[in-house]
DNA sequence: TTTTAGGGCTTTTTT
DNA sequence: AGCCCTAAAA
């Protein structure tokens, strides 16, 4: 008798789950079935005996994860523990709550995210006293980062002047302490601190050597070399590692991923078994072809096509607007007409662009005919005001150390405290070797600060010490209540911004609203759980596939995901390729697997259209159509 | 000393 | 839309 692993699966596949000790990569083309073979695989192991504890999976997104373990646990009819699949992120997490006392930290860390990154940065930037650097803190938070996701490869930094790159270096130091002293980590710190304790703590990296028996990684050609080198240690005695990916959709060079990582993997790792996986069950072959026909243009590739079994289907669709008003005009007919003549349902249907710039005039069009559409990422919702302020309230709380957050919302509502009262304070604080919020418990002793406004800092902090003494009582949800009726905030949201507070406020209900759900769903979780968790969040993780809506969605928040009708607009050259994107061969090579992945998304029908004009910075230009068009159609098109 | 108003600038992609 | 900077009001 066939078992479900054997009904299901073709010989290359079956051969890729089946594989249980030793090295394995998986080149999985688009739409190749790569998500049915890791829960498959996963499912496997467990039906020989493996425990399900003793497996590691690791995925870009909470969303993959979350799915993967879904549907191994419902192949398998039975409930598995959440560590199975995880991000590498919150893998990272894990180890650093488990370990992080070694390195100088305590347990309750905070996760600083690129706001909180660029704050830090100023502040390190002004406690070096510099003036105006040959550098914005944005800029030099992207040279620090890039430098931290290279670690272990021999690139330097794209700085010429020395004198700049020793400028960064004391920046990057004066950072790091800092956000030593508070207690924080940035996401770069999630996978280098792991790996630094793993590399000068034997004992740690042994325990999780022994914990993990079986290792796999989802998306493995956008792994950087810090995601690497924790992935490779993990695995040095066992060398259970299975790797999936596919070098043509690789498209996060430019946050370190490094593709080498997937072509070298058989120098890595002697004797790797390899299954290459090109069996296309997504897509109808017109619009594989195109997509392959596309990427046949790039150099750097491991050769492979995918076949479809799903028929010719429909062409290609071209259409070039004079535009991007009649652009919008024309995706909102589009979508119309599969929606009544295809009998699509919208949540079937997606339009990719390649900057989040685009997404406005479409949606004006889509709200003007009344298509339900949501928009994934943008400003995303974590990081609109209103949603920081109160987390930073919830951070102090969390961990008092937090300077980035007491400095966001110690004036927030106005309690009169303003730039000379917190350099006061500052410097108090410098001179005691206190952090600023054991300084403004002691505000008596700030000689120089008038006495209302040392009374104001005290019951500021006294206020704070309440919450945190309730927190422990109390849950997230209902204390997130009481601290924004304690402070006034939706007051100061209708003050300040009459326009939208309704908005904001709508936001903030929604913000509690997400909590009471995470407490449903996780009872024992706790403050710090929460933070935690938005932390690690990312836009598509935040995307609700079961509502009836057309998704709108940056071409890199597509990546892993499918739909029966696929716009790509913008398709103009500096668009779609990027204009910092044209002089740059590699770079150029990224643009055209980012078009890829976003053509094989498309299960029945692609569309691609562009603007002859486009408004940029106040001004109409004129674009030429983009080199991909001709690439992808290649006289295919209708 | 703090607050407010106005002008300039920004975004390529993100865990 | 939000942030920084500056100058003037409160």
């Amino acid at each position: 008798m066939k078992s479900v692993f054997e009904e299901n699966l073709n010989p290359e596949q079956l051969e890729a789950v089946k594989h249980i000790d030793g090295p394995l990569s998986v080149i999985a083309g688009a739409g190749s079935g790569k998500t049915r073979v890791i829960t498959y695989r996963v499912a496997y192991l467990i039906d020989q005996g493996i425990k399900p504890n003793r497996i590691l999976g690791l995925t870009f997104t909470n969303k993959a994860a979350g799915e993967m373990r879904q549907r191994a646990s419902s192949l398998l009819g039975r409930p598995l523990p959440p560590p199975l699949m995880r991000t590498f992120h919150s893998f990272g997490v894990r180890v650093l709550r488990n370990e992080i006392q070694h390195l100088g930290y305590t347990k309750r860390f905070v996760i600083y995210d690129e706001d909180d990154s660029v704050r830090a940065i100023k502040e390190a930037i002004k406690s070096l006293k510099l003036e105006k650097g040959p550098f914005s803190p944005k800029e030099a938070r992207v040279a620090i980062s890039r430098e931290k996701n290279e670690v272990g490869l021999d690139r330097s930094l794209p700085l010429r002047k020395s004198s700049h790159l020793t400028l960064l270096r004391a920046i990057s130091e004066s950072y790091h302490s800092i956000l030593k002293r508070n207690n924080a980590v940035d996401f770069d710190d999630l996978i280098l601190l792991p790996l630094r304790l793993f590399e000068d703590y034997p004992r740690v990296l042994r325990s999780y050597q022994k914990r993990y028996r079986y290792v796999l990684v989802d998306e493995y050609q956008d792994t950087n070399a810090p995601q690497y080198r924790l992935v490779k240690m993990l695995c040095r005695g066992h060398k259970n590692i299975c790797v999936v990916g596919d070098p043509d959709q690789s498209i996060y060079r430019w946050r370190g991923s490094d593709i080498r990582n997937i072509l070298n993997f058989e120098k890595d790792f002697p004797g790797a078994r390899k299954i290459v996986l090109e069996q296309n069950y997504r897509s109808t072959t017109l619009i594989l072809d195109a997509a392959n026909s596309l990427i046949r243009n790039n150099s750097q590739r491991s050769t492979k096509n995918l076949r479809s079994l799903l028929g010719e289907g429909e062409k290609v669709h071209l259409f070039i607007a004079e535009d991007y008003e009649i652009e919008a005009d024309f995706v909102v007919s589009t979508i119309q007409k599969l929606v009544q003549k295809q009998k699509l349902k919208y949540r079937d249907i997606a339009v990719f662009y390649r900057t989040h710039a685009q997404s406005r005039i479409i949606e004006e069009y889509l709200l003007a005919e009344k298509v339900p559409y949501a928009v994934v990422g943008g400003v995303s919702f974590y990081r609109r005001k209103e949603i920081k302020d109160i987390v930073a309230y919830l951070r102090i709380i969390a961990s008092p150390s937090d300077l980035i957050s007491l400095l966001r919302i110690i004036n927030v509502p106005s309690r009169k405290i303003g730039k000379v009262t917190l350099d006061k304070l500052a410097a108090a604080s410098l001179k005691k070797r206190l952090t600023m919020y054991e300084m403004a418990k002691e505000a008596d002793s700030l000689t120089k600060v008038s006495p209302s406004t040392r009374k104001t800092l005290k019951s500021f902090v006294q206020m704070m010490d309440e919450f945190r003494e309730k927190a422990k009582s109390t849950p997230t949800d209902e204390l997130t209540k009481e601290i924004i009726a304690r402070i006034g905030y939706y007051e100061m949201l209708k003050k300040s911004f009459p326009e939208d507070a309704e908005d904001r406020i709508d936001n903030l209900r929604e913000l509690i609203d997400t909590m009471t759900s995470f407490l449903e769903d996780n009872p024992d979780a706790g403050l710090d759980d929460f933070l935690e968790r938005i932390s690690l969040i990312s836009d598509v993780d935040t995307w609700e596939d079961e509502k009836n809506l057309v998704s709108l969605m940056t071409v890199h928040n597509s990546k892993g995901l499918e739909f029966d009708a696929v716009v790509i607009v913008g398709l103009e050259e500096g668009i779609f390729p990027h204009i910092n994107s044209l002089d740059d061969h590699d770079k150029l090579e990224e643009e055209r697997r980012l078009c890829y992945v976003g053509a094989t998304r498309a299960k029945r029908f692609l569309y691609l259209t562009a603007a002859e004009s486009r408004l940029r910075h106040g001004e109409y230009q004129a674009n030429e159509e983009s080199r991909f068009i001709s690439e992808l159609l290649d006289d295919r098109c209708d």
